[in-house]
DNA sequence: TTCAAGTGCAATCAATTAGTTGCATGATAG
DNA sequence: CTATCATGCAACTAATTGATTGCACTTGAA
């Protein structure tokens, strides 16, 4: 699981770590743990976890100010994801499109008389 | 973890299971869990509890044919995820341009003789 | 300087997960 | 009909995970 793709998925299948990554993406000068957990229904510990994990996935990036340290969101990982996820999906769908060309080819050899005029 | 877009990314958390997934992009027609448990290192039980998540999660479907079970890749699940990714990856650079800008703005009204003429 | 605020670290706990093994069931080729 | 092959089901184990709690450390403000 220590994989990149891998710590990019994990971190983004748990709900808690979505929601902070999306109310990340809505403040772009970044949110503190502290700030996070008044609005979450879990410790200020577990917030820091969850932001370590999204850190280490690269979709956050932590930075110190004095004695706080503000997350804020990061999109290159996530980029990455997606492309990973379309390049698939769309290699499979083509390679249905070719089957099915197939088929049809076939279908029209086979039946000639049923061709397209 | 059961809503949608949890179990999808789960079911890619694991290299295992994207790695089934793969093979299963690569073959339109169709593999069984007994023919991938030959070219994986684990069990034909793991391999079917891999299949059955990623089915579970949209990414797969079994189609059942006499006494065997095909599973074939889906492209919907993962199409939505991509779509979920890129979406929150595109607002989160607007909102960063945005900032930019107005950055740039205030320097430009501070110091308006380094306007660009 | 003192003290409160924000963070970091470690131990602990329950639940989940990836994997195993053993055996039962069901379909098909002889 | 009967082996046999592919699958299904269940119990079990070890590792991981999400979360908690208590306490120590560091920084900033009064």
């Amino acid at each position: 699981m220590s994989d990149d793709v891998s710590v990019v998925f994990a971190a983004l299948s748990d709900p808690t770590r979505r929601r902070l990554f999306e109310q990340l993406l809505e403040q772009p000068h970044g949110r503190t743990a502290t700030e996070l957990a008044d609005n979450a229904s879990v410790s200020r510990q577990a917030i820091v976890k969850h932001l370590q994990l999204l850190a280490n996935a690269g979709l956050a990036v932590a930075v110190r100010d004095g004695r706080e340290v503000h997350y804020r969101a990061s999109t290159d990982a996530a980029q990455h994801a997606s492309v990973w996820l379309s390049v698939r999906a769309s290699a499979w769908d083509r390679r249905l499109a070719v089957l099915e060309k197939g088929v049809r080819d076939a279908q029209n050899s086979k039946t000639p008389t049923s061709r397209r005029r």
